[in-house]
DNA sequence: GTACAGATTGAG
DNA sequence: TCAATCTGTACT
């Protein structure tokens, strides 16, 4: 995979089906970060879908509005990064379409290209560590608030859809919203079965 | 201006 | 099991 070539991609269409839809068929896509000369890229094996308004898990539950969350008001396809516990960054995709706040929040990727960099960065050698939470894969990919709202349909960051996928897809209940009093086990986490690289639990 | 929670992680 | 670490948010 070379750093400047043209690669299929989903498209702003695709991002702007709702975040379940999104979210099951992401899995075993590749993500791919191109950013100064670098190129990183694994496939994804664990999102969470948030459901907006309706949803007490989200941060947009019903209909609240802050400078942090307002892209995610927005259209389909633009990154939504936040900072948790002052020191890592989750990266969520928002996802349908203006005024309906849904968005695939990535938990685990599987690496493939760029280990090296990711083992540098995560400072471990253990393949199976780099990549296995939410704030480890983003921690390997450099992903951080430079990322807040860059488009996902254009080159530094994209998803690269897979034909073969040839794998189960889990589905359970959502880690680390036990604070939600509706949604908490909505089953709205998704993950391919028997993946090496899931985060634990 | 102050207070405090947090879609997690890593050490013990 | 539990503290790190600091921004965003809500409050005075």
């Amino acid at each position: 995979m070379a750093v400047n070539s043209t690669l299929k991609r989903r498209s702003r269409i695709f991002f702007r089906k709702s975040a379940e839809y999104v979210g099951k068929n992401i899995l075993g896509d590749l993500i791919v970060v191109r950013r100064n000369k670098k190129l990183l890229a694994g496939k994804i094996v664990e999102t969470e879908s948030y459901l907006g308004i309706k949803d007490d898990a989200s941060h947009s539950f019903q209909g609240k509005v802050t400078p942090r969350n307002k892209i995610t008001y927005g259209d389909g396809g633009f990154i939504y990064v936040y900072l948790i516990y002052g020191k890592y960054w989750c990266f969520n995709i928002v996802v349908s379409k203006e005024n309906d706040p849904q968005t695939v929040f990535i938990r685990a990727i599987e690496p493939l290209e760029g280990i090296n960099v990711m083992r540098k960065r995560r400072g471990t050698d253990d393949i199976h560590k780099l990549t296995n939470g939410p704030c480890r894969w983003t921690q390997s990919f450099g992903i951080d608030r430079s990322f807040f709202g860059k488009d996902i349909t254009l080159n530094t960051i994209l998803i690269v859809p897979q034909k073969h996928k040839n794998f189960e897809i889990v589905q359970t209940k959502r880690v680390g919203v036990d604070y939600a009093r509706n949604a908490k086990n909505w089953p709205l986490r998704f993950y391919v079965k028997d993946s090496l690289f899931i985060s634990k639990r």
